[in-house]
DNA sequence: GTCTATAGGACGATAGAC
DNA sequence: GTCTATCGTCCTATAGAC
């Protein structure tokens, strides 16, 4: 299966300069996302907003959805990036999880378009291709660690680390993040009704998992 | 401010056939959301799914964002029945709460394209008329006053009604409905992996308000 | 790697006959 | 309340010159 994410991955490669041009490209195409809707980008619209025709996009990506796939890709890279940004130099266990979890958390809300595409399916046609989801697995067998070490370290109780721990952890940190970006997508982490409420999910997944 | 739902409110206004036929028209255009994703309802879709032509969709619906409309008013309609359905015959407080809540976040299972309308952004120009908000706020004041009679009777602890409280309760009770949608729509109640463990959402929204 | 030209549709919506 | 005909717009994508 070859990579959906970019045109001509036959003799060019990736040069320093066609990186920087790529990068530019999703930038915008992010802005028009903001715009007008996550499933709002077209190539005619990316085409218009770098002042290029439409045929000239072909070159970059093959397909709309290949866009699509390039936003979501970048997209997972740097919530991974958030995440082990957020944990470097806890504690690994609980403390650990906290910060990095927060620090997701506050990504999600400042990159909304990115979060959404991530986290809801509001594009019709548009399935991330494995390579780009590659990330996202990264992140929980980290986050899955991680609790694992909280339970040992007697900071947890034991199951905090099994799927069904993941799911009740999953469950909270994706309820407040949801409920943001569906009802106050422009409010600041700090000003936010749900993020400021955001300490509560890892006090309630403590609370859900207690340690003796 | 006209209503955005249907078209003609001037002579012909609501008889029985045509109650039924706009219901049989919104069923249909589910149907299409349920294939080609929400966002991907079309006029000429919806038109060629009713087998009839497109300009005759016009004196049903002025447009296709009415449509929309219609379809989410309809949703909230049968959210807040749910929820007054799955509590009636329970005492007034938690235990109403607790099933209320329930019946909700299994209409949303049941309904996975009336729940992504309702409770995510997913359509670009799309915002839901006041009318069609209408019932999502009797539930909110519903939910509220349950909230008041449970900590009144000394089931919750003082806050649990407050606006906080809600925010709460809601980041809990969306986080599994929205892990269930964006993951495994398909999955039944029973067999979900979010929903299998609604029952934790009430029993984490206790532990964060607990009784004196 | 940019362009022009263009094929080939889909779409929202209106006019007007029946 | 259904249709045909139609306008104007937007879209994806390709061919081929430069």
């Amino acid at each position: 299966m070859g990579s959906v994410t970019t045109a001509g991955s036959r003799s060019p490669r990736r040069t320093p300069r066609r990186e920087s041009t790529l990068e530019a490209i999703l930038d915008r195409a992010v802005e028009i996302m903001a715009d007008v809707g996550v499933a709002g980008l077209t190539m005619t619209r990316l085409a218009r907003a770098l002042s290029i025709q439409p045929p000239s996009l072909y070159k970059w990506f093959p397909s709309v959805l290949a866009v699509h796939d390039a936003v979501f890709a970048r997209g997972q890279r740097a919530n991974l990036a958030a995440w082990r940004a957020g944990l470097e130099g806890r504690p690994a266990g609980l403390e650990a999880v906290v910060a990095g979890m927060t620090a997701t958390a506050q990504w999600a809300v400042t990159h909304p378009v990115e979060a959404q595409l991530l986290f809801w399916r509001p594009v019709p046609g548009f399935r991330p291709s494995a390579a780009a989801m590659a990330p996202a697995d990264e992140l929980v067998a980290e986050l899955r660690e991680h609790l694992g070490t909280a339970v040992s370290r007697g900071q947890l109780a034991p199951g905090a680390d099994s799927a069904d721990g993941l799911v009740v952890l999953a469950s909270l940190h994706f309820g407040v993040v949801s409920q943001h970006l569906a009802n106050e997508p422009e409010a600041a982490w700090a000003d936010g009704a749900y993020t400021r409420s955001y300490g509560r999910v890892t006090e309630l997944f403590v609370a859900a998992y207690p340690p003796a």
